[in-house]
DNA sequence: AAGGACCCCAACCGCATCTCC
DNA sequence: AGGAGATGCGGTTGGGGTCCT
């Protein structure tokens, strides 16, 4: 039903069952143009594989690693037998098949912790990523170009433009907030999956007040999740941000100790200046604000002056993102049309 | 019912930096 | 010192899946 929320591990089983049938060999050529020619081509050698990693990759890899490590990417692909690139093999394994790392549904303390260090850092994915343990730079930056991006263009407004930051940083991370906090008041009812809520929570904590330390951080615990991990199965329909943040607690503390994963994962930043002040640097910010607070006072047109994919935003319940209503959209439009 | 438009993400590429000899 | 190979990063893309008309 929620074609968004839960379905990319659904995805990505479909993908490598097509994968399957495709690796009885066929180089599976892509026209390699010029460039992979440098790579090895040496004719005697073996064709190196591209494109969608087998199962049996997988398992080959996988099992390289338990036995000798990871590292020295090149030398663990030709010994493992596996027709890769060392590049390839580090990628599938970082990106993929590391125990711990953790695919699917960004919650909305990721979410909020991506935004607020993307608005430090920018582009800076790989850094991004080291505050949030399991996720990989490539996902994080996945997340913000199909989520983040595509909402600027439904704005009409260019993700550098000060104006989407300000609506970033004073109506959407507010926003956020208050859906973590309302998401963790219902849940504390139903005690058993702080785990991912308080201790995501403390990160950003950490990143807001730096002399709380990062000592309450240090808990995560990640599940081992493999390949045959499909989290789909949790309410992915609901319609209630309660039920959507808890989505991924399965994830988290059920299986404990991963004592490699994450021992420096937080490098004390200071001085964010996050929420209402007054060091805005945009003539337009302070009053952009003000309205923003009162966005959904605003009457709202009828949603045939939305284009069918913020129509369908909006008609969809997505309990992925908090991201915008058909109010939203529409004064938000407004806010940047007389800013023009 | 079909096909085209769109979405999404795994995996690619080039380049920069690091490491080792 | 320097160069060759390894690693890491960020941008880009191919193609399967889904939605929409």
């Amino acid at each position: 039903m929620d074609k968004k929320s839960g379905n990319t591990n659904q995805k990505a089983v479909m993908m490598k069952s097509t994968v399957n049938n495709l690796h009885d060999h066929h180089h599976h050529h892509h026209h390699n143009h010029s460039s992979s020619s440098s790579d090895v081509s040496d004719d005697d050698q073996m064709e190196l594989r591209r494109g969608p990693w087998t199962v049996e990759e997988d398992l080959t890899l996988i099992n390289y690693i338990a036995a000798h490590g990871e590292g020295r990417w090149n030398s663990l692909a030709r010994c493992a037998g596996l027709k890769r690139t060392g590049k390839s093999c580090r990628l599938r394994w970082l990106n993929y098949l590391r125990p711990d790392v953790r695919r699917g549904n960004i919650t909305l303390e990721e979410q909020l912790l991506i935004l607020e260090l993307h608005s430090r850092w920018g582009n800076r994915w790989s850094k991004i990523a080291q505050y949030l343990p399991g996720r990989t730079d490539n996902e994080i930056k996945n997340y913000w170009r199909t989520r983040v991006q595509k909402h600027a263009k439904q704005l009409k407004c260019d993700v550098n433009s000060k104006q989407f930051k300000d609506t970033m940083r004073y109506l959407w991370m507010p926003r956020l907030v208050e859906r973590i906090q309302a998401a963790a008041a219902a849940n504390g009812t139903t005690t058993p999956s702080v785990g991912t809520t308080t201790t995501t929570t403390a990160v950003y904590s950490d990143l807001i007040n730096p002399s709380i330390g990062a000592s309450a951080t240090n808990n995560f615990t990640h599940a081992p999740i493999n390949s045959n991990f499909t989290p789909e199965n949790s309410a992915n329909s609901s319609d209630s941000f309660g039920t959507q943040v808890s989505d991924l607690t399965d994830y988290y503390g059920l299986s404990g100790n991963n004592p490699s994963a994450n021992q420096d994962y937080h490098p004390q930043i200071h001085q964010v200046n996050y929420g209402v002040d007054n060091s805005l640097t945009s003539p337009n910010c302070g009053n952009f604000h003000n309205q923003g607070m009162d966005y959904h006072h605003h009457q709202v047109p009828n949603t045939t002056s939305l284009n069918a994919q913020q129509q369908w935003s909006v008609s969809n319940g997505d309990t992925n993102d908090i991201w915008w209503n058909a109010e939203d959209i529409y004064f938000l439009q407004q806010q940047f049309n007389n800013n023009l």
